[in-house]
RNA sequence: CGCGGGGUGGAGCAGCCCGGUAGCUCGUCAGGCUCAUAACCUGAAGGUCACAGGUUCAAAUCCUGUCCCCGCAC
């Protein structure tokens, strides 16, 4: 199929990758312009983007897809269809209309459930069971285009948003590669979203990352593993260089009491307002991520530490 | 030139300000003890202190430059 593929981040580009090995002709690919993220302002270009380049493809960064010109230029490809993943901007409707069989976006949660910015992360967060992936077409509301595929997943008590990113970027990448051929074929079947159970996903603010102890416990483990790695749920420490601020990755919740903050054990068990949770990974400012057991090995924490 | 932290035996850290025999908690190996809720005791191996220059009688420690990693901001 002649396809142009929309998409910045890391999830976006497993998808691009998938589709380029299937053999598509990939026409043009669309990513978010290169901005000075990352220390020391370097100008970097998105992972889509650096790929895209790697693999001698047309490349293009506008600022807005609603220019006129911009507009003109998609819709003068001769497309069979444009494969939408993360792309970071709201579309208009004559870009989506464009392509002859319209346009397909994977997105991380089984809608209408958690439609918007986050859906991995409030899944997790939420404390969702079952969440998935799902590929539908992509209409002028916010996700509430029909959907044509889902794989269901799974989230265990040890799984954090970046697992769950990972497997549903091997999903989503899989399940689009197939829904298009379907599509191509005439053999595609729309079903559209229940008006049930609609949430929307709202984007993550680092605000919302500091740990309240105070919170259950389960809740707070929730946030822990819904926030990890990124923007990662923290806390304070007192050490004998002064205070240091810690990200908790990973953690699991236990039945046990004490004073919110306080840590119960020598193996980093911390009291919340109900219950505790146990610290698996965490990871101090200007540090890699470490297992509790390393961690504890350069830091002191011993039962009675007072976390922030 | 956005702000800041860091690169020390296999892992995690201290030492650096106030230059002078490389330390701690683990791991590994050998032996002992035995079952004490991540076991304990004894001994051993293992490091050009990121890299390159400079200052000095002497540099992990001071000065200059380079590379790499991380947090914030974005």
């Amino acid at each position: 199929m002649r396809l142009a593929f929309l998409g910045t981040p890391d999830f976006a580009l497993t998808a691009l990758r998938r589709l380029v090995e299937a053999g598509h002709d990939i026409a043009c690919v669309y990513s978010q312009p290169p901005a000075p993220r990352g220390r020391g302002h370097e100008l970097k270009p998105s992972p889509v983007h650096a790929y895209a380049l790697e693999q001698g493809l047309t490349v293009r960064t506008p600022a807005s897809m609603r220019d006129p010109d911009e507009i003109a230029a998609f819709q003068s490809l001769g497309l069979d269809a444009a494969a939408v993943v993360a792309f970071g901007q709201i579309l208009p409707a004559a870009v989506l209309e464009a392509p002859r069989l319209g346009s397909f976006n994977v997105h991380g949660s089984l809608l209408p459930r958690w439609r918007g910015a986050a859906p991995i992360q409030r899944a997790v967060m939420a404390g969702d069971l079952v969440t998935g992936v799902e590929v539908m077409r992509m209409t002028e509301g916010l996700d509430e285009g029909p959907v044509l595929a889902s794989t269901t997943l799974r989230i265990g008590p040890l799984d954090t948003a970046g697992a769950m990113h990972d497997r549903m970027a091997e999903a989503g990448a899989a399940l689009l590669a197939t829904t298009l051929e379907a599509v191509a074929r005439g053999e595609a079947v729309e079903t559209p979203q229940v008006e049930e159970g609609v949430t929307y996903a709202k984007k993550i603010r680092p605000k919302e990352a500091r740990i309240d102890w105070s919170k259950p416990g389960v809740e707070v483990d929730r946030k822990i593993r819904g926030l990890s790695p990124f923007p990662g749920a923290w806390f304070m420490l007192e050490t004998e260089k002064g205070p240091v601020r810690v990200k908790a990755l990973l953690s699991v919740f236990e039945d046990a009491d004490g004073t919110p903050g306080e840590v119960l054990d020598d193996r980093l068990l911390v009291a919340s307002g109900a219950g505790a949770v146990r610290l698996l990974r965490v990871q101090r400012e200007g540090r890699g991520p470490q297992q509790a057991q390393e961690f504890l090995r350069g830091v002191k924490a011993p039962a009675g530490t007072k976390l922030g």
